[in-house]
DNA sequence: GCCAACGTTGGC
DNA sequence: GCCAACGTTGGC
């Protein structure tokens, strides 16, 4: 089986591609998703020597910044079991975990932002859940056409 | 800051 | 199980 491709959304303000990049050889663990969808995805798909497309949202210039692996599998969301943490879920107990997230390391910063609208105009994209109307997943697969399609823009 | 789109909650 | 109310996401 080769690896897959995905799309890893985030607020750069709460964790950017910088904060990624500066942390050489140190995996992060993509936390506070809470979407079925999206952790069905993180506890069942996401494999290690996956590619993932750092996207950022909420922002000046929402869009791709940039590129990691993942490099741990899936594992129970720590922060759903910590009252004081942003991202809280008093139903998430650690014998019964609700939420996971998988370990993401650093490859690359692109060299600049592959912005949403440049994205939006792409008619080989069209298929792709980030560019549809209205969509929220904060996690989503991309085709191995996609992803070429993509950072070939860079 | 606005607001459309979407997901979740909870009364019934 | 329905669905209105509410909260969140996220582009603009």
């Amino acid at each position: 089986m080769s690896i897959r491709y995905w799309l890893l959304k985030t607020e750069p303000t709460a964790f950017s591609i910088d904060d990624l990049a500066s942390r050489p050889g140190k995996p992060e663990p993509w936390d506070g998703v809470r979407n079925y969808q999206a952790r069905n995805m993180i506890r069942d798909e996401m494999k290690c020597g996956d590619q993932v497309l750092i996207y950022h949202s909420n922002c000046d210039q929402p869009g791709v910044t940039g590129v990691a692996t993942i490099v741990r599998e899936a594992y129970p969301d720590a922060t759903a079991f910590q009252p004081d943490h942003r991202h809280y879920d008093p139903v998430s107990r650690p014998d019964q975990p609700r939420w996971f997230v998988v370990d993401v390391a650093f490859l690359r910063k692109l060299k600049r932002t592959i912005t949403l609208a440049e994205l939006k105009e792409c008619p080989q994209l069209s298929g792709l859940a980030l560019i549809r109307r209205g969509n929220r997943l904060s996690v989503m697969p991309v085709t191995t056409a996609q992803w070429e399609f993509i950072l070939g823009l860079e």
